[in-house]
DNA sequence: GGGCTTTGACCGAGA
DNA sequence: GTCTCGGTCAAAGCC
């Protein structure tokens, strides 16, 4: 894994040369971990298992951040978190790198910057968003906003991970050196020694135990099935295209519950990898009580069956929602950090528990991000051509959030290639291409149905140049946080940013890009 | 036989 | 009007 940046804004410290695969996983002592989940006896609150989770950086100097934790976990060459903030982790992952937030609990969102974080190898960015969680699968709360999902996501975060101590599968990786043994960090471990995840198919954890590494990972490619994953809603494949500007074919996948209207696309490389998830609509009906492939997959063996872990990218599994919800965390961290100025507190984060998304919105001094019933179709997307390129080896995502401003102008210059209005959403989905010659950098911009004011952008590749000179010293663009966020402590003028890492270097090292964005107004 | 996947054809929107 | 392209349809085949 290149120790260059490539596109990761991420600074690393004298990062040790990357393991030829991920590490391990930094299983903290369980009762500080056990104690997160099971201080009151019951089950925590999304944000109280946030707030667990950062309470701890008061103290404890080290893996402070939910980011951190992971990254600290991974101690692999791909766990880089917060990119910038410190480094985490360093590109490349070091998983020593990761220091991105040591003195900064949240370190991952630096103001008014996008933030940065990437995942394991092998975990399937998709699976971030492939969460029923994430998703407003819960009745009544489809289209839930960032920090609904982020509630959601981190409840699952706790309940995978409490799956994971229960299994004790993991073990110290020989990077987890860097992180005491003590801290709270929360672990993770690569995906191909990840067992089988889905809390709501898998009976025990203990099943997991059974594969031992190796046969885990030479399962990999039996569990490239070309189905969606199982993220306990049951999806009908209905279409597969081989779609311009990808080197992979798309498949098509709507719920087959009826009448529901969600629908979602899975691009994969050759390998089953998948690089990318789109999904669309909202489900009208509680997620299945009974998953059919779960029931029918009783496979549950050794290192997991694809029936269960949903083949995204075979990594879907217990450990995978953990990481997805650290990484949901990571940005909808920094995405509040874009809109507030100060650093963010571990109070800030945690904010109330039980879904108090308001109130925590609200003490963190963003609006707009209180629940907001009108964003449901948004449509979610996470690319990740690392995964395509780079497989198991170095899968990155990268999630950023980003102002309003760098929506159209990011400091590149694009050109608007294509538009579409999908089904169920009257605003269209525009696409567009870097106009340097040469550079292929593409970046697709969607808004959600009901609300023009909630975007999703997507960058997919990696600027071969520099920022046009006219306008580098516009306004805040993507790269500009995002270095900012992951590089500097401080908000640094966008050209001195993009020296050090930008989306520049995607290329050489694909990154998986998951934007979050929130327009404050329409350009 | 039902449900699902595969895959070529078709449709609609934008350039 | 034509072309391109993403998304969807639907028949055929598979499990």
């Amino acid at each position: 894994m290149a120790a260059k940046s490539e596109g990761v804004p991420v600074k690393t410290e004298a990062p040790p040369p990357p393991p030829s695969r991920p590490a391990t996983i930094t299983l903290p002592p369980r009762s500080d971990v056990e104690s997160i989940f099971r201080g009151t006896g019951a089950s925590p609150g999304p944000m109280t298992l946030v707030s667990s989770f950062f309470a701890d950086n008061e103290h404890d100097s080290e893996c402070r951040s939910f980011s951190q934790l992971l990254a600290g976990a991974m101690a692999s060459p791909t766990v880089v978190v917060g990119g910038s903030g410190g480094g985490g982790g360093g590109e490349g992952g070091g998983g020593r790198g990761f220091r991105f937030s040591q003195n900064r609990p949240v370190g991952l969102a630096i103001g008014g910057s996008p933030s940065m974080f990437t995942v394991p190898p092998g975990l399937s960015p998709a699976s971030l968003l492939d969460s029923p969680a994430f998703f407003a699968s819960i009745p009544g709360q489809f289209g839930m906003s960032h920090q609904q999902a982020l509630a959601q996501v981190t409840a699952q975060a706790a309940q995978s991970h409490s799956h994971m101590l229960q299994n004790e599968y993991l073990s110290f990786s020989a990077l987890s050196s860097s992180i005491p043994p003590t801290n709270s960090s929360v672990s993770t471990m690569p995906p191909q020694q990840i067992p089988p995840s889905n809390s709501e198919t898998k009976s025990t954890g203990t099943e997991s135990l059974e594969g031992s590494h190796s046969e885990q990972r030479s399962q990999h490619t039996s569990l490239t099935v070309d189905k969606p994953a199982d993220d306990g809603y049951n999806w009908r494949k209905y279409g597969q295209k081989q779609v311009k500007g990808s080197e992979y074919p798309r498949s098509y996948y709507k719920c087959t519950h009826s009448n529901c209207p969600v629908k979602k696309k899975v691009e994969r490389s050759l390998d089953g990898q998948v690089t990318q998830i789109i999904y669309k609509g909202e489900h009208n009906h509680p997620k299945p009580q009974t998953n059919k492939r779960a029931k029918e997959g009783g496979t549950f063996t050794g290192g997991g069956s694809s029936e269960l872990n949903g083949n995204l990218g075979v990594i879907e599994n217990f450990e995978g929602n953990l990481i997805r919800s650290k990484e949901y965390m990571a940005a909808h961290t920094a995405f509040r950090r874009d809109h507030e100025s100060g650093p963010v507190t571990s109070e800030q984060l945690s904010g109330s528990s039980d879904g108090d998304e308001v109130g925590d919105a609200e003490a963190n001094g963003i609006d707009d991000e209180k629940p907001d019933p009108k964003r449901r179709n948004i449509e979610t997307r996470i690319t990740d051509p690392a995964l395509s390129q780079r497989a198991v080896t170095e899968p990155r995502i990268i999630v950023q959030t980003t102002s309003e401003v760098d929506l159209l102008d990011d400091g590149y210059r694009w050109r608007k290639y294509g538009q579409k209005v999908v089904k169920g959403n009257p605003n269209p989905r525009s696409y567009y291409k870097c106009t340097f010659a040469g550079c292929k950098v593409r970046k697709h911009v969607e808004r959600a149905s009901t609300d023009p004011k909630a975007v999703i952008t997507t960058y997919e590749g990696k600027h071969n140049h520099d920022v046009p000179a006219s306008r580098n010293s516009s306004h805040n663009t993507v790269n500009a946080v995002a270095s900012t966020t992951l590089v500097h402590p401080k908000p640094q003028p966008r050209q001195s940013l993009l020296k050090g890492n930008d989306y520049r270097d995607s290329d050489q090292r694909p990154v998986a890009v998951l934007q979050l964005k929130e327009e404050n107004h329409i350009p």
